[in-house]
Order: C-alpha cells, then structure tokens, then sequence
DNA sequence: CGCGCCGTTGAGCCCGTTCAAAAAGTGTGG
DNA sequence: CCACACTTTTTGAACGGGCTCAACGGCGCG
C-alpha cells in the first residue's frame, strides 16, 4: 500500500556543522559545542513527497521540526469544512513546537506544498536540551515568540486589511523571506514562489475566485506579476504603499 | 499635567508567595523557592485606572509584564486608522513578552479596560532567570507556546468564520476564562464582562454597527444575553454549536 | 491525446459596511 | 437630586466588496 504523498526516513543529511540552512534556524546563534549537541537532539531525517502530510490535527504531539529544504504550511481545518493557513514553511523554519493544551494531541495539521526534507526531534528530549544546552533553550523560546509576533500580524491582515492590502501583504512577505534566502540572487526582483491561487486564498481568508481577481487587478496596475510560480515585483516599496502596514516588520525586514 | 489613565508606582501588593492569581500564571507550577525567586524579579508594581495606556507601539521593549487585576487588551494600529486588537488580558495573564525583530521597539500597544494592577519584569533580567531557575524558563517557554495556539485560533475565526460565528466563539471564550477564574460562583450561567461593543468589533475584525446586530439577533434566539456587561449563556453548549469550531480548545477547557 | 488541476471570466446575490440619527446609559459637578 | 456632557447602544436605509455558482480555457503530465 502506497501511503498518499509518501514518508521516507533516512540517516542520510548534512550534518548541522556544514548545513546550509542553519543560520536561518532554531540553531543559529549557536557556537560549535552547541551545534553538536543539536545534532545529538536529531532523531530523525524525513523526506516527503509534494502534497504529503507532516502531521494532522488530533495525532500525538510528540515531535518537532526544522524544516531543511521544500516548502511546506500549517492549517486548521473547521467544522463546516473550510480551511484556514495558519503559517507558510520554507526552509530553516522551525515548527510543531505547539503548547500541551491537556489533551496533548495536536490542533493543526502541517502538509508539504513541494517536496520537503525535515529534520525531526523529540519533544520529550526538550527538558534534558533545556538543562544541558541553555542556549539553545533560550533560543527555542526566542523562536516561540518570533512566530507569535508573526501570528500577530496576521490577525491583523484577516481582521483589518482589505483583499488587495492583505495579498500585497502576504506577496511581499514571502518575497522577502525568499530573497534572505538566496545567496546570489541573479533577478533581485523575481522570486519563485510554488503557492496556488487556493493557497493564498486559504491564508488570506478569501475566496481562490477573488485572489485570481485581485491579483490580475494588481497586474494591471503594474505593481506585480505571478505567473507559473514566479513572482515578480518591480518596485517593492510601492508594493508596500498599498499593504497598509504599521511597521516595517516582515515587509522589509522579515529575520527569517 | 495629568497623563491620561494615570500610571501609578507602588511597591506595595500581596508577595507572590501569597498571591491569589498566581496559579494562573507565568508561575503556576512553581516550587516555594522559584516563587520566591519570581518575587525577586519583580521589579514593580504598577496600577493604572481605566483606559490608560500600558505601552505603545514604537516603545522600547524593554518590560513584560502579569496582569494582576482588571482587564486588559494587546492592539494594533494601521496605517488608514484601523485597530486590531490581538489578545484581551486577563488576571493572571502574562504579556510583553516580544521577540526582538531588529529594531528594539514594540509592534504592538497595550492598554487597561478597567482599573489594573501589573507586575513589572524587566527583559534584561531573562537570561539570568533562565540561567538560575531553569522551571521559570521553561515555564516562560511554555506560556509564549500557549499564546501562539491561541492567536493561530483568532486567525482561525478572522479567516474563515462568520459574524455570528466569531461573535459566539469570542463570548464562549471570555466566558470560559472568567469562569475558571472564579472561585464560587452563585450564577454559573452568568459572567461579567466589561467590554463594550466596540471592543468586540475591534477583535472580531467587524463595525460596532454589525456586532450589535449580531448580539441582538443571538439574543432573540434565546442563545446569550449580554447586557449593562453582563454575559447571561443559559446553555453553553448551544453557544458552542454555532461556533464554528474543530476542536475544544478554549472553548470548554481554556486552561488560562 | 486525454485527463486533471489550475487559472480566468461573467452574472447575480448577500453579508457586512457606511452614514446618519436617536435613544439609553453613565459619570460629574453644582 | 438634577442638569449636563459624553459614551455606548440601537435602529434604519442604501451601498458595495467579496462570495457563489457556473462555464471555459490552458497547461502539464501520463
């Protein structure tokens, strides 16, 4: 039996020392003797296939995830069928961290977009990783209150900002957390980008039907382009004017 | 000159040790002596009267902060003049915990609905709480873990669910909150909630115009009353059902 | 070449907004 | 205790952003 969207685990992967995500990651400030200490914490390296599930609302929340290459999103599913994207992963993006809420069963499920690898630890290796390796304590907490500020501004999005300003927004963040990623960008201002229409509209609360609108509205007003996976954006900042942001967290400097 | 709200420094309030919301909080399952240790963290105690300011955007991040009493709420401003608000505070709440994006400054802003106390921590004293009293910042950890699933859940009610739906999940959730705050309560079916209908708009991401409608017709249902701040839910678990919800969290076991 | 997924476009509707005004509280000072 | 000011709630009427339903087109892939 074929399992949809295929789990493989191997050993195999680079190292911590000489991975190429890691200053983006849980483990970035570290110094060497931490960096190993990371790699002992790893359990497990786990490659899925485009469309695979990482984990599902419901399951046991036991494992946490650095995600190494892919992209890949959180969600939540609700009672009358809709979906809502809670978070978009790329790589160096930590995830599964979530609060025991008493039932220690996950609420959100995660699901991979592309092909994705994963770096797999162990919830319950936690405390001794708290104990022996302070920093890297501190540094999990920093990330925790990294994504909220994030969550934060999402709220925002879906509560405050029109179709137009919430996709801008959302564009423009993902622009720029792509281009941090690249080291030797050959097109400053195109970035691939492997979301659908469906996508964005379940991050950005709005119907696929309205995001195409919108975004062909946009186009026309040569603020943006997103064909076949590529954004492209001639002017950034005027991307910005019309996000109707309060400050430049994310929009012009996103930290991951 | 008078500040607006009233900021009063007093170092006088219960010592944690005897604290009556302390249970709720950052050191709930704390040993006598890391409570003790969280007393000699606490740099003030400050209480402010209804409406003032706790900080604003822009300020430095240099505080964070328990709710000791009164009510609370974390917001947003944008840039056309909108308000987001994020969170409503609580006694015992733990808040202005923010991750540093760069620049130092506060995202967010943070004002009293009611008269409040504060328990004031400075930032600058984390690492070494960490170092010296590894419960406290694991408990830290724990806390900001927990307000990322609950701000995934606004984001949830935000994107995809209706008025009506958003408007019972938000009163569900307020008046779950308040309940386990209480110690005896006469009425189980009704809590107080000193929020005003604008308030609600602002965290429900709808008009003050539409909230009123909404309630109203909620009202003729039989489902809530909520009038002179008073949350009347004669059965909570119809409430849930027109939520909208896919799982129980902080609808019938908050666990702040 | 055919199937399936994704994007595009149109028409009509509805939920929630906007603008406006009045009514009902709430607090304050005389 | 009343008068006054201000805040909050309530209600009406009209508008519009985004949704629904539906059909078609295009591209990738087997």
């Amino acid at each position: 039996m074929k399992k949809a969207g295929g789990t493989q685990e191997t050993g195999e992967a680079a190292h911590c020392e000489t991975c190429s995500v890691r200053k983006l990651a849980l483990f970035q400030p570290l110094s060497p003797k931490e960096v190993v200490a990371a790699q002992t914490f790893r359990r497990a390296f786990r490659e899925l296939k485009a469309g695979g599930s990482i984990f599902r609302q419901g399951s046991a929340n036991k494992e946490i995830y650095t995600l190494h290459h892919g992209w890949a999103y959180l969600y939540q599913n609700l009672a009358d069928g809709g979906r809502q994207i809670l978070r978009f992963l790329l790589s160096g993006d930590f995830f599964g961290f979530q609060a025991d809420v008493g039932s220690g069963e996950r609420l959100h499920s995660a699901r991979a977009i592309t092909p994705v690898g994963l770096c797999v630890f162990s919830r319950s290796d936690l405390l001794e990783m708290f104990k022996e390796h302070l920093e890297l304590g501190i540094r999990l907490t920093w990330m925790t209150a990294y994504e909220e500020v994030v969550a934060y501004e999402h709220i925002v999005s879906l509560g405050r900002r029109s179709a137009e300003e919430r996709i801008a927004y959302l564009l423009l963040e993902l622009y720029n957390r792509v281009r941090i990623r690249e080291r030797n960008p050959q097109d400053i201002h195109t970035v691939e980008i492997p979301l659908t229409q469906e996508l964005i509209a379940d991050a950005c609360g709005l119907t696929q039907v309205h995001v195409n609108r919108t975004i062909k509205s946009l186009e026309r007003k040569n603020i943006l382009t997103f064909q076949s996976r590529k954004l492209h954006v001639p002017d950034p900042e005027r991307l910005a004017g019309i996000a109707n942001h309060s400050h430049d967290f994310l929009i012009t400097k996103p930290i991951l």
